[in-house]
DNA sequence: CTACACCGTGAAGGAGCTTCACCATATCGG
DNA sequence: CCGATATGGTGAAGCTCCTTCACGGTGTAG
């Protein structure tokens, strides 16, 4: 019963390795990198957050979100502000150019979503949204902080 | 008719988070890196490789090719021949630990997918098979160098 | 007021990736 | 046969992402 299953996770795979060229170089075409990118998006559902905060939400060490505000604030895309009543904390905030670029990237989303699922029938679109699901729910149990739910960027 | 088609794409963009985190995770506890795995699953399939061979197939530079190269036989799992009949080349040749390590990530695949897809009704699966082929297509259109096909590791 | 916990960052380092320059070798055209 | 040109691999330099450890500034509980 090997067969089967295993090309379902090849399927998978590969589609992970596309997706992952494809969100790569349509971020580099804006002087974006993936990391930043998700810090962004997660500043866009969250709001104003603690370093400490994104740290946790992204699964990474504090230190790394120091290097990517540094970076995402040299690119005019968010401002660090002091928090309003604990002064070890930075409350990283993003700019109305962030908001805006954010904006363009959830319809480039939305339109990559109809680009690759439009063209489904709408029972296979269903099968295959109930199977992920199911695939997801044992996934979230095999891997370590796999319920650490961020919204996928 | 956004909404189906975006459900699917979040879906797929989170098990592509998962998927790669577990990766990540199961190979460095047996000291590994994706980028070398990838190099050596490569190796694999296509046997003895020249750098060139495999710096195109896994669509980076030769320059990087080296480093992985550098680190894979610093582990045991590469070796360096001389290309018999052109001298400025070298093969990249698998060690038998490398073969032996190879047939275990392979199990350890098949084992993967039985538990992620294995509970799946068998017309689910199939559909999902399907479905997945179909976004594929599009997927292979849409992103350059998308047809360069590597056995997915 | 004194521990202790916590926030952010400097320092150092590893992996992955790139481009540019360079050498050794191969190959092609005259 | 030989010079021009292309190709294979690597050193150098540099970027991003990520880590751990150490440390100073701040909050908090006893």
């Amino acid at each position: 019963m090997t067969g089967a299953t295993l090309a379902a996770l090849d399927r998978v795979l590969e589609v992970t390795v596309l997706l992952g060229r494809d969100m790569t170089t349509s971020l580099a075409a804006e002087g974006l990198t993936v990391a930043r990118t998700t810090l962004l998006w997660r500043l866009r559902a969250a709001g104003p957050s603690t370093q400490r905060a994104l740290a946790d939400a992204l699964g990474v060490s504090a230190r790394n979100v120091t290097g990517l505000v540094d970076g995402l604030a040299g690119a005019g895309l968010v401002t660090r502000e002091p928090h309003p009543t604990d002064r070890r904390a930075t409350l990283v905030t993003p700019t109305a150019r962030a908001e805006r670029l954010l904006e363009e990237m959830a319809a480039g989303q939305a339109q990559l979503a109809d680009q690759l699922f439009g063209g489904l029938a709408p029972d296979r679109l269903d099968g295959l949204v109930a199977a992920l699901d199911e695939v997801l729910e044992r996934l979230r149990a095999l891997v370590p902080g796999g319920a650490a739910a961020e919204e996928t960027p």
